[in-house]
RNA sequence: GCCGGAGUGGCGGAAUUGGCAUACGCACAGGACUUAAAAUCCUGCACUCGUAAGGGUUUGAGGGUUCGAGUCCCUCCUCCGGCACCA
């Protein structure tokens, strides 16, 4: 047989899989579905090792569901619209439609190169009329719905992407895609109401607690940020105006000597008119204008502030307190005034002994009383009601409830939830993504695009400003139509929809991936959906996932869809390291997958990606590994190599077949011992690097088995049955992970069909038993001896066994014994004094 | 500050239910084969005392529960991620 030769085995069976359409998934009501789905990749040019990692993980998940007989979807598709086909465009003069294509066309035959299982009838790119022509149609359906709204808005302005960002989409102030700085403008666009769905989004998060990361679950917990409190009605003094605050602490109400309004908040000018603080208050609020967002945003920031000139009366104690602006308060969080209880928290007392504002203790701590004279720390947390009226005794956290209640009766307020969740800005002034399919009408107004007229088709035969303005804006082809109302002359809306509105509903789309009737077929919507498993990276936990958990649940109103969730179980793996840093082409740390795949091919790459760390772990790069992995895999073929015609002239594997040999006896309990490891790290654990630890301890054992098998006299029918059964076994076990070499054996071994749909092992329990057993003898928890006894020992000759041990009488013959615990199958520990 | 995750050999990591800590791989050292090298195979490899047999110590630190703790509880430290002048 010839050596193990990667170059010609890989290219074979990927072209065999692909005249076979092995991976070709059908709706099948009588049998069970699978849903595998990585994040679909963005055409960027190259796959990376990160994609390497992604859709290998996926990839072993498919495969092994397969061969436990489920009818596995695993599609693959493009996220195909986006800023980096525009600015490559500009750079190389390449249209972005070109480019985009290319990369495509570069990407999947990478993809192929891996020998991933892909279902490859069901690729979509959302760049393409087909796809987006169902994006417009969502976007549609929203707007029927009333979840889609035009405002004017302070938005986050890129101005090296030259578009308007989500919120989601700024990090640390800064684009999430160029890490560019990020300014406030003010604009009008368009808006998804995320803000309707935060509390089932919330509510969600807790049904996939256990199925998803609590990482995850967190950031988005933390990004919807839920806070219950109430809202409270300040009346100006002498003035019909009221100044609605929201607090998570209206059991201070009484100790509230203050309130602050954001610079923003449009009572403040107001309210200044005419006092004798007009001058000082316009100069406060121009100046916060012009400071930077990120600083006065920064807790270092210096609290700065002016008195508004007006008064406002704290509606439980009749008091006149006065009416602040301070750069602290922020207008897009609540309502946009604060009342202050500097007592209670640490930002008011700053700003209160900063300006010498009273302060009143309202809660007191249970141990040490408060003095309002020499206080530097507010008291947060709860304590007893103090200096509040009626409430005078309460415990404070009771005393919430109370306040609440009594604000209602005298109809000054309620209790009330607030999020920190903002609308969705979906509006972006760029060329390449899905035109908004809306008409301006002069005499209509806004009016939607007739289903039937869709797609609105982003015209190809432009030419793109050198700073990326869109050219939808100044041609005349494109904005100029009729309306689909009046008929009269209108404009069409140039603005794009967000690339995070194309992926946020791409996975209903592959169970009718083909379908040119509707956006999704129900009968193929309620067989194959939610996604079973998603798998993707971490960097996606609020963005992409956060969008389409929100998509989703509108689909289930709108009668789409049955399901709660999207994707029933998310995995997201970690980051592909090398030299402790991310591989970027910035840091000049990245290996080329292709290389990898020449050098050693896919099998190697694959599996060195799936054994150097688990799954959800940073993996670090390491070109040793990676001769390692190679190494297993050559050391399996010449095993496989050494047993070939031994296996080969075995007769068919039949129920009832017998040894007395120990070494076979072993190797069976070994096979069977390794498919229960295994079939647990991937099905239950989904810990892939122990997997393939089991079989590489498999095929040690195999090398050890050899030096016996070529002494055993009685090499049978019998033996070689149990040997082509380990054999077999090995083979299965490893063909998710690598299986070109996989069915290259298998074939070999005069199998006429592929081992894609071969039946997964099946663990048998009766075999790993053995008839002795080694058990550890412990004095005080302290390992001091093994001895081996009969399986059917009972605890009593267990016992015996380890008192009288020649060792342990030793070391116990003067000692005291107190107790002696017998773990049955484990250990005995005996206790000494 | 709040929330989440983690901390185990020289390195990546394992220990699934409280029961032999360090599986598997890498690196390293020695040996076999070879004129030589590569490849391959064999042996060793947590730390420490010891020629050895054997002993002691060790899962970020310190306590606790238990016959027995990497695993459970308490206090603390460090690192990573998210949110945050959030009212």
């Amino acid at each position: 047989m010839p050596k193990y030769d990667f170059k010609s085995i890989e290219p074979k069976w990927q072209s065999y899989w692909e005249k076979n359409k092995s991976f070709k998934a059908e709706r099948n009501s009588s049998k069970k579905k699978y849903y595998l789905l990585e994040m679909f990749p963005y055409p960027s040019g190259k796959i990376h090792m990160g994609h390497v990692r992604n859709y290998g993980i996926g990839d072993v998940v498919a495969r092994f569901m397969r061969m436990k007989g489920f009818n596995v979807l695993h599609p693959i598709g493009w996220d195909a619209f986006g800023l980096p086909a525009e600015n490559a465009a500009i750079q190389n003069k390449k249209h972005p439609a070109q480019w985009t294509e290319d990369n495509i066309s570069t990407m999947q035959t990478q993809l192929r190169s891996l020998g991933l299982s892909y279902d490859w009838d069901r690729e979509i790119a959302t760049c393409r009329p087909e796809y987006y022509r169902w994006s417009q149609w969502c976007f549609l359906k929203f707007y029927e719905k009333g979840l889609v709204y035009r405002k004017k808005s302070q938005v986050n302005w890129c101005n090296a992407c030259n578009t308007v960002l989500a919120n989601e989409q700024v990090i640390d102030g800064c684009c999430w895609r160029c890490d560019g700085e990020v300014e406030d403008r003010f604009q009008e666009g368009w808006f998804f109401k995320i803000t309707d769905y935060a509390d089932r989004l919330l509510e969600g998060c807790k049904h996939l607690s256990g199925k998803w990361p609590e990482q995850v679950l967190t950031m988005q917990s933390n990004w919807i940020g839920k806070s219950y409190g109430a809202e409270i009605d300040f009346k100006i003094k002498g003035k019909n105006e009221t100044i609605k605050v929201f607090t998570t602490r209206p059991d201070t109400l009484y100790g509230a000597t203050f309130m602050v309004l954001a610079p923003e908040h449009p009572l403040v000018t107001q309210l200044s008119l005419g006092t004798n603080q007009e001058i000082e208050v316009g100069k406060f609020v121009n100046k916060v204008k012009q400071e930077d967002k990120l600083e006065r945003t920064s807790e270092k920031g210096e609290k700065k502030g002016v008195f508004t000139g007006a008064y406002a009366v704290n509606p439980l104690t009749g008091e006149d307190i006065s009416v602040w602006s301070a750069n602290f308060v922020l207008m897009d969080y609540g309502t946009g005034a604060i009342m202050s209880v500097p007592a209670h928290d640490q930002r008011d007392l700053d700003f209160a002994r900063k300006y010498s504002l009273p302060i009143r203790v309202v809660i007191q701590p249970k141990d040490s009383p408060l003095d309002e004279s020499n206080m530097t720390e507010a008291f947060s947390t709860n304590g007893i009601m103090v200096n509040s009226g009626s409430f005078n005794g309460l415990a404070s956290e009771e005393a919430k409830k109370k306040v609440c209640e009594h604000l209602e009766d005298i109809k000054i307020g309620k209790a009330s939830v607030n999020f920190r969740l903002r609308d969705w800005g979906v509006s972006r002034q760029r060329y390449w993504g899905t035109p908004i399919p809306i008409v301006r009408c002069d005499e209509c107004g806004l009016v939607p695009v007739p289903e039937d007229e869709l797609p609105v088709q982003l015209p190809l035969d432009v030419k793109l400003g050198d700073r990326g303005q869109s050219p939808l804006t100044t041609l005349a082809k494109f904005y100029k139509t009729q309306c689909p109302k009046c008929g009269n002359l209108a404009r069409r809306e140039t603005d794009t929809l967000d690339t995070f509105v194309c992926s946020s509903w791409y996975f209903n789309r592959f169970t009718s991936a083909k379908n040119n009737q509707s956006a999704f077929n129900k009968d193929d919507l309620d067989y194959w959906m939610p996604v079973d498993q998603y798998v993707g990276g971490i960097e996606h936990a609020i963005l992409h996932l956060l969008y389409s958990r929100f998509f989703h649940l509108v689909f289930k109103d709108l009668g789409f869809i049955k399901s709660d969730e999207p994707f029933d179980r998310l995995l997201t793996q970690g980051m592909v390291i090398k030299d402790g840093a991310k591989m970027s082409k910035s840091k000049g740390n990245v290996i080329d997958p292709d290389e990898i795949i020449q050098n050693y091919g896919a099998d190697t790459a694959r599996l060195f990606i799936l054994f150097a760390a688990p799954p959800s772990k940073d993996l670090e790069w390491s070109d040793q590994g990676v001769e390692g992995c190679y190494r297993f895999l050559k050391r399996v073929w010449k095993i496989f190599d050494d047993f070939i015609i031994d296996i080969k002239s075995a007769g068919s594997i039949t129920k009832d077949y017998k040894t007395d040999s120990k070494e076979l006896l072993e190797l069976r309990r070994v096979t069977h011992v390794t498919i229960g490891r295994v079939t647990d790290d991937i099905q239950i654990r989904m810990q892939f690097n122990t997997a393939i630890a089991a079989i590489m301890e498999f095929v040690n054992h195999l090398y050890t088995f050899r030096d016996s098998w070529l002494l055993l006299k009685d090499n049978d029918d019998c033996s070689r049955l149990i040997v082509k059964e380990s054999f077999e076994t090995l083979i299965l076990l490893l063909a998710p992970f690598a299986p070109h070499i996989a069915e290259e054996m298998w074939s070999l071994l005069g199998h006429k069909t592929s081992i894609v749909q071969v039946e997964w092992p099946v663990f048998n329990k009766d075999f790993t038993t053995t008839e002795e057993l080694l058990i550890v003898v412990q004095l005080n928890g302290k390992v001091r001896q093994r001895i081996t006894v009969s399986a059917s020992a009972s605890q009593e000759v267990i016992k015996s066994l380890a008192l009288n041990d020649s060792k342990i009488k030793e070391q116990t013959k003067d000692r005291e014994i107190k107790k002696v615990i017998v773990v049955p199958g484990k250990l005995v520990n005996i206790v000494v004094k």
